[in-house]
DNA sequence: CAAGAATCAGCAACCAGCCAGACAGGAGTT
DNA sequence: AACTCCTGTCTGGCTGGTTGCTGATTCTTG
């Protein structure tokens, strides 16, 4: 299946070189030859595993989801991407043609752009600082994914979701009345598959973490009213 | 800290360009000024937390550990880093200093190449392949990680354990006589640190593995039988 | 807008897997 | 030979997974 686009076009006015001086990589990549706009509804498949890897991906806006799904129906979170994540870089590498393996969902509603692979490459091949601004892209990938292997390798589970919160505080906090509210609508269950436990055993540590007052839950919005004393919860 | 070098030496003769046609990055980072050779003993530490992050490295050859160290004394790996992987790219973000925060230990004896970020900023807007070169191999770093993220979701230890020796199997195996050995050697105890497991968990673990006749274990190098027998053992 | 469907949250009981702590014997090092 | 680090095993205790059920929310659809 091919990725869905509500609104698509490409091939706009002004040269890559242009959009470089403007600075970000999204005004870089809609000029690309091949480059659309999509927007994705909330729960809407991005791709599949098993679709062919031929695009790259710049999230705009939103969150999206990448997981893998097992035999057994069973689901687990790999990812969480932010805003400005680059994804299915995967289709960079070496020219033979490689097939996704995780499935990217919209978690929210989300405004991403993307280009075919080729023209990412020659795009960089022509200005090189866009090879850098993708480089410094991914370097970011590399470290929230390495904070999250921090956080799953705590090994009794109110740690582990603690610290989860607080990546979620990192990545998708916004400025609350009182505290942070994490801008994404979580169910147990989510949460669960993101940090490798069950729904139950969530929901129990969640109200533990509330009966503390620790955090507040408003129609699946986590509002954590002070990080610093919640960071403190773990050794 | 500065990183230690056994051996060391800079700005060789040729260009950059020169570099790029013999084609990796290792050719390619040698050229660069202010490059360097470094050569590490087991054990020995390349970079601490709190360092100044101001170099790129790429391993050459042997396996490098990164991990985070708790106030606890606890110690995590956050990765496990084979040849040809690029490191230390924090560096590479936007100008302003940062510094280390985890630990970079050799866990073999390692052959590595760094130079400046300076330097490696520099070459890549001077010839766009070098761009494109780290862009690809610092997207494996990533498939990499979150291959590391979906073992750590399995609930069970076994599975987790299980799931963790195929990837060192896919990252540090050599074709034995019977099956593939991991080439490295490898403590229960940084088992255990790798997936977030304990010692003696671990022991017993691996122990089940060797009466079920699924491996063996020489000298701390653990030769897998049949991988592909063996992951089926986790649903 | 309201009824129905689907998903989600909360609770309880049961039990296995794993951790903690402790100790003895083995392997490798100097 | 002395030492350190590593493996193997045991006991008790508790966390967290599993299953099953109920009521609440949210989404869909006529």
């Amino acid at each position: 299946m091919s990725f869905p686009q509500t609104a698509s076009s490409s091939q706009t006015s002004g040269s890559v070189t242009d959009a470089i001086t403007g600075g970000t990589l999204t005004t870089i990549i809609r000029c690309l030859a091949g480059s659309s706009l999509g927007l994705v509804e909330r729960g809407k498949t991005i791709f599949l595993p098993g679709d062919p890897a031929e695009r790259v991906y710049l999230l705009r806006c939103g969150a999206v989801r990448l997981s893998r799904v097992y035999e057994s129906g069973e689901e687990i979170t790999v990812a969480l991407l932010r805003e400005n994540s680059l994804f299915g870089v995967l289709s960079l590498l070496t020219g033979h043609r490689s097939d996704r393996f995780y499935h990217a969902v919209a978690f929210t509603r989300v405004e991403m752009i993307s280009a075919p692979a080729a023209s990412v490459r020659q795009a960089i091949e022509a200005d090189a600082r866009v090879g850098l601004m993708m480089l410094q892209s991914l370097s970011c990938r590399v470290l929230q994914t390495e904070t999250m292997i921090e956080t799953l390798t705590h090994r009794d589970m109110s740690s582990r979701l603690v610290s989860f919160l607080l990546v979620l505080c990192r990545d998708f906090g916004v400025p609350a009345d009182q505290g942070i509210t994490i801008d994404l609508r979580l169910s147990h269950q989510a949460i669960a598959e993101a940090i490798g436990s069950t729904r139950v055993t969530i929901t129990r540590l969640l109200g533990d973490l509330r009966s503390e007052g620790m955090l507040r839950i408003d129609r699946k919005k986590i509002t954590i009213f002070d990080p610093v004393a919640l960071s403190r919860r773990f050794s």
